[in-house]
DNA sequence: TGGGTTCTGGGGACCACAGACCTCT
DNA sequence: CAAGAGGTCTGTGGTCCCCAGAACC
């Protein structure tokens, strides 16, 4: 992260969004990526620490550092040591996540506390963006997302009985996830795009996890308040200095950054260390899947937005799936930027084991990549109603309009041609 | 197996103009 | 500082055209 944003060129940069090609600073990032539906959709994940010119795919947990794909096996892959290293994926994320979803989405890169909310509200600005909170993907109500919850729980039940040996393949490939195979086994069972998630609504304390295993057992969603509210708090962009953006308690340990302005050593005040020690524990073990991301901040299509989220032996992985509808690991992950070997092959590190048929698996996941590629459709959404009433009636030749009162050879309103 | 031709699909450009937006008085 | 005038910019849909890749010989 040694570089500036691209943008601002002021700030350092943080986040690489491929549609873009662009490294850009978190505050730039939302901006940028806020003005319009499509920009929306731009797939962004973190910057390797290593390189600071590759979108980052894995966290090495030991080393705490967000790697791209070169620098991981240049890293891992030449020592043995450092090739047992544990590693996370790192997935991407669109949209205009809010500082609680962001945190959510890297949850497992945070090694360090959030800061209590009262104290990010005093140093932060207010991003000039609204939030956007979809309504129509998340359960409107606590009731429902209640019974999602307890939907995917048992389900998780049921998939870990079920599926720790025959679903591993599919279920790391739609996940995105590359460490280890025993995470299947918290996934909710099902076929297709449907074997994924759909996480509880932003705000959400109620969602437990059946740890019978112990896995969760230290899994505690009323901690999620720890996490920062939003996204204003986080970023800050509303300040005249770019640095008091990242103030405070975690910014700099959310991105892995240990050179980042003193942003870990100038915690504002005792308020933030405090809850450091409570965050540093809880930010690494919880799923936070709760504290998922509002859909829109996911996906601006029309899509619904899919969410999975892994984990296993407190380690979180949090994979958005929503481009394209339902979720195609495939199509998702060559978004974010990682190599088609990277997405369909065993991953550098940690081979599955004899579990299921890797090669058939593979092939499925292609065709299911294949089929949704062919369905795929973006959404044109219409800014202005006025415009798009009057292009409808407008006349036109070969396709282009013409001015009023010239001859035309198509005439939307008699659905005819006059040549 | 490599080169040439044909086919196919995707994406950008083009057009006029109402209305939003900005600048100046 | 507010209001109005004037200029500039944006976005809208159907069609054409260009180009890359696939298919075929």
């Amino acid at each position: 992260m040694g570089y500036v944003c691209d943008f601002c060129g002021e700030q350092r940069s943080m986040v690489y969004c491929r549609s873009d090609a662009a490294c850009l600073c978190l505050s730039c990032d939302r901006n940028v990526h806020a003005a319009n539906a499509l920009s929306k959709r731009h797939s962004r994940t973190l910057l390797c620490e290593r390189c600071s010119s590759q979108p980052a795919l894995v966290r090495c947990a030991e080393e705490k550092v967000s790697l791209c794909q070169n620098c991981d096996w240049t890293g891992h892959g030449t020592s043995t040591s450092a090739s047992a290293h544990k590693r996370q994926t790192i997935n991407c994320y669109s949209g205009c996540p809010s500082a609680s979803e962001l945190s959510s989405i890297w949850s497992f890169v945070l090694d360090f506390p959030s800061a209590s909310e009262s104290t990010y509200e005093q140093n932060m600005g207010l991003m000039s963006i609204a939030e956007n909170v979809a309504t129509e993907t998340w359960p409107s109500s606590k009731e429902e997302a209640d019974r999602q919850n307890l939907e995917s729980i048992l389900q998780m039940s049921d998939s870990r009985e079920v599926g720790k040996s025959s679903t591993w393949d599919e279920s790391r490939l739609m996940s995105g996830s590359t460490t280890n195979p025993h995470r299947q086994a918290h996934q909710p069972a099902g076929s297709g795009s449907s074997t994924l998630p759909k996480l509880g609504y932003p705000g959400s304390k109620s969602a437990t996890f059946s740890g019978d295993d112990g896995l969760y057992d230290d899994f505690n969603m009323d901690e999620m308040d720890l996490n920062l509210e939003n996204y204003d708090e986080l970023f800050g962009v509303g300040l005249n200095n770019p640095e008091e953006a990242f103030e405070g308690a975690g910014i700099a340990s959310l991105f892995g950054t240990k050179d980042m302005s003193g942003a870990e050593s100038n915690c504002q005040g005792s308020a933030a260390a405090e809850v450091s020690s409570v965050g540093r524990v809880n930010a690494m073990q919880q799923p936070t899947c709760s504290n998922a991301a509002s859909a829109d901040s996911i996906v601006s299509t029309k899509t619904e937005p899919v969410i999975c989220v892994t984990a296993r032996q407190g380690h979180s992985t949090l994979s958005f799936s929503g481009i394209t509808g339902d979720s195609s690991a495939a199509a998702d992950y060559q978004d974010c930027g990682a190599s088609p070997m990277l997405l369909m092959g065993e991953p550098p590190w940690g081979p599955p084991g004899a579990e299921g048929s890797p090669s058939a698996n593979r092939t499925n996941a292609v065709m299911r990549y294949k089929e949704k590629k062919k369905t795929r459709q973006f959404e044109k959404r219409v800014r202005y109603a006025s415009r798009k009433a009057r292009a409808d009636v407008r006349k036109r030749v070969k396709g282009r309009f013409v001015k009023a009162g010239e001859h035309y050879d198509y005439d939307p309103l008699t659905e005819t041609r006059s040549y």
